[in-house]
DNA sequence: TATTGTTATACTCTATAACTATA
DNA sequence: TATAGTTATAGAGTATAACAATA
């Protein structure tokens, strides 16, 4: 097939930045397949072991997910048994979200892949590469 | 709000990857929004522009987008008047897309919006550290 | 009055199967 | 037999409006 003259986006940060993502996604779909865990079970799952009893609105907010995107997604992980609800310990409104011993085992094993398919991924970069490029995303998307 | 702890999922490539992705996508609709232009217009268009008689299988080998959803993207490109269709010289199976001298006029501005644009959002980065951003990005998504 | 969680719903994006015309 | 382009359609992801319960 002829060459493609791709010049202009290359030079473009969103353009690289979203196939980036979707090499990785596409990697990490494969490799989760076995927890049957999106990358968005993953990142829910993940803030639920690492902070017992957040709530939904938590998580929205530090994921970017809209709440009504939330329930059905919360729902699943709670009849796999991997969340359980339990009453807010100070607001009645909200609902604390916790892990279940299922889901912590899970996820000892999820996050031990994900590292591995991270380094798989990045097995071009040098260890040194990689902990410069998370700290040049994290400068774009975090706001200051 | 109590505090998240997120220290997991920032040190994986993917989860920045898409949140960076995300933030630069979010400036770039609004930015284009008068050219009424969507990243993936704007990504096909300037492929077009760059690349006279492009077929639409290079288009979606080159973007990563699947033959039946480029058609109606590029039937509304066409019904703007910004693409033209042309026999391609060898394949008659093949049709060439070639950019109208509105879309050049048109991509010339964008063009030089989407630069403006990169500039703001990558505000927090040196140009060097964006540099060094954009090839490891690339590094990462580029299968040797 | 504002916020948490929820339902219903619409819209966009992405994916699969199958067809035609040409190579 | 394989490829370029297309149609129809299904599924996933993302968005807004509106409601009940609680702050």
């Amino acid at each position: 097939m002829e060459v493609v003259d791709t010049t202009f986006l290359d030079g473009l940060l969103g353009y690289n930045a979203r196939r980036a993502a979707l090499a990785v996604i596409e990697v990490f779909l494969a490799r989760m397949a076995v927890y049957a865990l999106r990358p968005v079970d993953f990142s829910v799952l993940s803030l639920v072991v690492h902070n017992a009893g957040i709530t939904s609105r938590q998580l929205c907010t530090t994921l970017g997910i809209l709440p009504p995107n939330l329930v059905p997604l919360v729902g699943a992980l709670e009849r796999r048994g991997l969340i359980e609800r339990k009453p807010h310990p100070r607001d009645g409104r909200a609902t604390g979200l916790h892990p279940t011993e299922a889901a912590q085992s899970l996820m000892r094993k999820a996050e031990r892949t994900a590292a591995e398919l991270e380094a798989e991924v990045g097995g071009r970069l040098t260890a040194s590469e990689m902990r410069t490029l998370l700290r040049l995303l994290r400068k774009v998307y975090q706001r200051p």
